[in-house]
DNA sequence: ACATGGGGGTCAGTTACCTCA
DNA sequence: AGTGAGGTAACTGACCCCCAT
């Protein structure tokens, strides 16, 4: 038991109102209603800070002594509830009007539903907290399995850039339409999803007239694949200063410049076999369609 | 119009008690 | 019986808003 007493001073309206005195002292009561409201009400209750030989000496000693519990008792508590899901606030009339009802302070009513709410709140930041964890999860599950796809497309590329390289070695590549037509269908014959992708007719702008056997050489470079979530296809590739035209970096040994493969005037560059990038944005960004 | 002070409310943090394992 | 953890009633201090002066 905590040896400190109470002055309840209910000239204040304030929680101020209750004081903790050091050492020993007695109970005192200004205005003589203490704030726990002990003597209202069916369920009558007692303030704590008391020492036994004081509670002798009290006339609802007897009367509770088996009662120890501050608590509020489970229709209080039931009925505060209710009020709290309707409202979580509390206007001064609910308040006396709870007060009655209950046979508490309106002070009482006011701390219960402070209380309740800050309780709330820790619930629903933990309710937060789950959601925002699972959010997380899922989309770290998602990350890995794009990381899988990015892999899977990588290789893909590095596929068909061989056989594009053999294509061109074995045929060589005139410039005629009708290689070029082969060209196309060969490619469109591939059935990886990539090969699948639309291909965007040019006519003669499909391949430029430059376009020989070393239109894709090996090369250093930082492009990578990218797949975002519609599907497309992207190169994320560095732009290499002192060359002309542009780049789509490491394609694994395959690389075409703007001026080798062809270019047409929208911005779009042509690889070799029906394929072509586009110049996207400031970040070199390289769409593959 | 603006400053000021009081009253009343909320909130975050804390304290002390009660209950239970 | 003693103890520590968790729940809860109540308090504290800071801050805000409203309103009268």
């Amino acid at each position: 038991m905590d040896s400190r007493h109470l002055i309840f001073d209910s000239s204040s309206s304030h929680a101020g109102h209750m004081f903790f005195l050091g050492g020993s002292g007695s109970q005192i009561f200004r205005g003589g209603r203490s704030v726990l409201g002990f003597d209202e009400g069916a369920n009558k209750r007692r303030p704590f800070f008391t020492t036994a030989d004081e509670l002798l000496e009290e006339e609802y000693y007897d009367e509770q002594h088996s009662e120890k519990k501050r608590r509020l008792t489970t229709e209080q508590v039931q009925l505060l509830e209710r009020s709290f899901e309707t409202e979580n606030k509390l206007e001064p009339d609910r308040k006396s009007d709870l007060a009655k009802k209950l046979g508490l302070q309106p002070r009482q009513v006011a701390v219960w539903f402070q209380n309740r709410r800050a309780r709330w709140k820790t619930k629903q930041l933990e309710r937060d907290f789950d959601r925002l964890k699972s959010s997380y999860d899922a989309l770290l599950a998602d990350h890995d399995s794009l990381l899988k796809d990015n892999d899977r497309l990588r290789s893909q590329v590095v596929s068909l850039t061989e056989m594009l390289q053999k294509e061109l070695a074995v045929g060589g590549l005139k410039g005629d339409d009708d290689q070029k037509a082969t060209l196309v269908t060969e490619e469109e014959q591939l059935s990886s999803p990539l090969a699948a992708a639309p291909t965007q007719q040019r006519g003669d702008d499909r391949l430029s007239s430059k376009s020989k056997g070393n239109a894709v050489e090996d090369t250093e470079g930082a492009a990578a694949l990218q797949v975002d979530s519609s599907g497309d296809s992207y190169f994320q590739g560095s732009l290499i200063e002192g060359n002309a035209g542009c780049y789509i970096g490491a394609i694994e040994g395959g690389i075409c410049s703007e001026e080798d493969a062809g270019s047409s005037d929208d911005g779009c560059s042509y690889l070799p076999g029906g394929m072509f990038v586009e110049a996207s944005g400031e970040d070199n960004w390289w769409v593959w369609s």
